[in-house]
DNA sequence: TTGTATTTTCAGAATTACCTGAAAACTCGA
DNA sequence: TCGAGTTTTCAGGTAATTCTGAAAATACAA
């Protein structure tokens, strides 16, 4: 008899510790960046499966509960970081991640501008507007630097729009230059 | 008898609301990214100051208790946002800001680049050594996906780092030429 | 329609992160 | 050395977030 049944091919255990780890320190990395660590891990297990895989599985590999699992997919979905794929012959929904590299940032780069550059811009011109001309140094001052976060706030949503919006084989290169 | 005493300039009252909404909502802001609301709070009041203030006058400002406050500010001046000022004929500390756009952003940069960037290269560099070369499809393709990350976050890190080093002066225009 | 598989929801539980306040430690002039 | 002013610490409390699990809703094949 064939020990595959109890000693199945060691590597893939060894892989399969490595991968536990880096899902889970995938995870705590994404909390320092003010994301859900859950919704980091589940992205991090999708970046690294070769399938999709179901919110059963995902439940299993990562021991949490469905509303938990479900929950952050349907995040994750938001963030167009992941999609649901059918499999011919199954009811059940299966997920997989975006692979490439490049294509990951530009779309996280697209949502964190969405969700709070342009909120941080609306923030800063609405002080400016509401303090413009007002007769206190205080005040001036306050415009002033009000004035400068949001140039500088501006100009790297432009930058970000640029980058994001460009073809990775245009930009790299261009930065390797640079960067000589 | 001047109204001086009840009815104060009253576009300092009307700065002084702009402002703590302001205060209030960069601290919203800051929790996005994954900063401690009152940091980015005390920071954010620091910023727009013209003077330096004490621990008192920020419990004050943002009614946040003495502990809060303290801890807060020695994470700042960790961050190296904010210094400890000494005003003559006082024995209390002071703290300001920097308030130079272009140095907070080198320095936010430089901070998080040591503090998650370096992990996570480590984190990456230390999984592909581990899963290189076993015999396991699954994790030939994982040390193929963070390879791939790995050179990414790589490359993200040189650009920062060259970022944060040039001068605002040198970086600005070419950035300003390259985006048109 | 009926039964089964699957997804979605959400109230309450658990966990985590954050904050408070008071006491201890420290600083420094007198 | 004393004492008032100031900073630091931290045990315990609070608030915010996240998670669970079971029930309800939905989808679909027969």
């Amino acid at each position: 008899m064939s020990d595959d049944a109890t000693n199945p091919n060691p590597d893939r255990a060894r892989f399969r510790a490595v991968r536990d780890e880096f899902v889970t320190q995938w995870g705590t990395l994404g909390g320092a960046w003010g994301i859900n660590r859950t919704m980091a891990q589940i992205h991090a297990l999708l970046m690294v499966s070769t399938d999709a895989l179901s919110t059963d599985e995902i439940m299993n590999e990562l021991q949490i509960s469905r509303g938990n699992a479900h929950g952050n997919i349907r995040d994750l979905i938001g963030w167009g970081l992941i999609r649901s794929v059918v499999k011919k012959g199954e009811r059940k929904e299966f997920f997989e991640a975006e692979k490439d590299v490049w294509k990951i940032f530009c779309t996280v780069v697209r949502e964190r501008k969405r969700r709070e550059i342009r909120p941080a811009i609306g923030l800063l011109r609405d002080c400016i507007d509401r303090t413009e001309g007002l007769d206190d140094s205080e005040a001036v001052a306050f415009t002033k630097q009000a004035k400068s976060l949001c140039e500088f706030v501006e100009m790297a949503d432009s930058v970000l729009s640029k980058v994001s919006k460009s073809e990775q084989s245009k930009i790299l290169p261009w930065l390797l230059k640079w960067m000589s």
